[in-house]
RNA sequence: GGUCCCAUCGUCUAUCGGUUAGGACACAUGGUUUUCAUCCAUGAAAGAGGGGUUCGAUUCCCCUUGGGACCGCCA
């Protein structure tokens, strides 16, 4: 059996971190299976889909490393065609022309709400042949669902689906200036694409019902579906744009890694035995729809940063380096190429205390800035010792030929001893003067970072 | 309101009739450590409620409760 899969998200806004999700798992499976996975830019909304948003989602869905194979498809050029089969429905007698005004329409709605009762279309021109057809009025054309009979769905994930079609209402699929409406344009596509199997949003149940009947009066084959629970924001709620972490850049923004998000998506709603971190190619092998849980599940925070934490400290430094340029470029600011070499020599350290990029960049700003700004709390912690104190210092650093961890610790513990005190005292007005706070990383792998000039200017502006 | 669906620690989840109900995040405590962290150890923490079926139910069925999705000439 061969997978071809899709994504096929609307450019109607940027990409949001369920839709990256259904992406994912589209391309999990089309790889884990050796088949296909496609992009299609769902753009016939005319008035909402936005090119900008169109080159956003595919930069986000590159930046997370899942590829689309092929070039992306976008719909709007295959209108003619979608506009062609629904005149032939329209011609087989499986749609129909409706010349219901809005106006006409929009009563109707009124007159339900007033009742209380839930609104449907009343199927008025489905079998009209007695109707007069008014000549200021450019109708639709409505897919004539099934009344009677029920419909079912095998979903890979939710089981098997059934439902009354007298529930399904005759659907819009030409609209009056003629321009196909989803139900159609999605139905089309994915028949001539080839598409074996459509995942997507549990929201989507109820269209999956509709289109199923398109491709039955097509004679078409119908492809497997998947529907997968869709993600809820922290209190509980269908993940909207309005949360502040519910799209792909506001993770970027807050120095998530690729590779960490891939893998919390990943498990949030499937899991594989108590196994919590997957590399890619882990991903590709292991990944099933039979894994994927039924109910909607929450986005923790918490979680996405300790994963982000655990490849922060797993990967390969020159790698992480890599990410970290490529965060201070595009929301900090671009490195000093002449202060590169010694982030990356420090990234050691300085990934030890790192839950984000945002952090390791925060935690190499001592490096970067050539002046020191001391924080007013830790101002009141120089005193007359610890000028003393930093002033020996220098003066036995001075001397030093070549600073090493082992001669530093040589010379903090004379002055331990000298002023009979201990090693906070010694290390935290060093740890001042060198990058302005109190936290940070060790004293030694601070003042071996440095050039020995920078240590003895840094400490000098102390006295 | 109508239709459909879901239900194990706070969160993500394991269990596919017999377990001291397991893991991870978060949380708490203790230890290591030169600060903050890291790291290590320990702890607290769950089958929504009620009926069945069964020798035995978290697991199967029903009801209640709670939660969700959909109900556009949007996608």
């Amino acid at each position: 059996m061969s997978f071809i899969c899709r994504f096929a998200p609307s450019p109607t806004g940027p990409l949001h971190i369920g839709g990256v999700r259904t992406a994912l798992f589209n391309w999990l499976l089309a790889k884990k299976n050796k088949g296909k996975y496609y992009l299609r830019i769902e753009d016939t909304d005319k008035v909402r889909s936005k090119e900008e948003f169109k080159k956003q989602i595919i930069s986000s869905l590159a930046w997370l490393g899942i590829k689309h194979d092929g070039e992306e498809y976008i719909q709007s050029k295959n209108i003619e065609k979608h506009v062609a089969i629904a005149e032939e429905l329209l011609k087989k007698g499986f749609a129909y022309k409706c010349y219901c005004s809005e106006e006409e329409i929009n009563q109707q709605k009124e007159k339900c709400k007033k009742q209380g009762i839930p609104y449907v279309y009343n199927r008025k021109w489905r079998d009209a042949e007695d109707l007069k057809v008014p000549n200021d009025v450019q109708p639709v054309i409505r897919f004539k669902s099934k009344i009677s009979g029920n419909t079912v769905i095998k979903d890979l994930v939710q089981g098997d689906r059934n439902i009354s079609n007298s529930t399904i209402e005759d659907f819009v699929i030409l609209r009056k200036d003629k321009s196909p409406t989803y139900q159609l344009s999605a139905t089309v596509d994915d028949h001539e694409m080839k598409i074996s199997h459509i995942i997507r949003g549990d929201d989507h149940m109820i269209n999956s019902f509709k289109q199923k009947q398109i491709y039955e009066a097509m004679k078409w084959e119908v492809p497997e579906f998947a529907h997968i629970p869709l993600i809820h924001s922290e209190n509980g709620k269908k993940l909207s744009k309005r949360d502040n972490a519910s799209t792909l850049e506001d993770y970027i923004k807050i120095g998530i890694m690729p590779d960490a998000l891939r893998n919390y998506l990943l498990r949030l709603g499937w899991s594989y035995k108590d196994k919590e971190i997957f590399s890619k190619q882990e991903s590709i092998d292991l990944f099933n729809l039979e894994g994927v849980g039924k109910s909607p599940s929450k986005l923790d925070m918490s979680r996405i940063y300790s994963i982000n934490e655990t490849y922060i400290k797993t990967i390969d430094e020159n790698e992480l380096f890599k990410y970290l340029k490529e965060y201070a470029l595009n929301y900090q600011k671009p490195f000093d190429q002449s202060k590169e070499m010694t982030i990356l020599k420090s990234l050691g350290f300085l990934k030890n205390k790192a839950k984000t990029l945002h952090d390791i960049w925060k935690n190499s700003q001592y490096i970067i800035r050539n002046k020191i700004d001391i924080g007013s709390e830790e101002k009141k912690l120089i005193n007359q010792l610890s000028t003393k104190i930093i002033g020996d210092f220098i003066s036995q650093y001075e001397k030093l030929d070549k600073p090493s961890r082992e001669n530093l610790e040589l010379i903090i513990k004379s002055l331990i001893n000298n002023y009979k005190t201990n090693f906070k005292n010694v290390g935290q007005p060093l740890r001042i003067g060198l990058i302005g706070s109190k936290f940070g990383p060790g004293i030694y792998d601070i003042i071996l970072s440095l050039n020995k000039d920078e240590v003895i200017k840094r400490l000098k502006d102390l006295l």
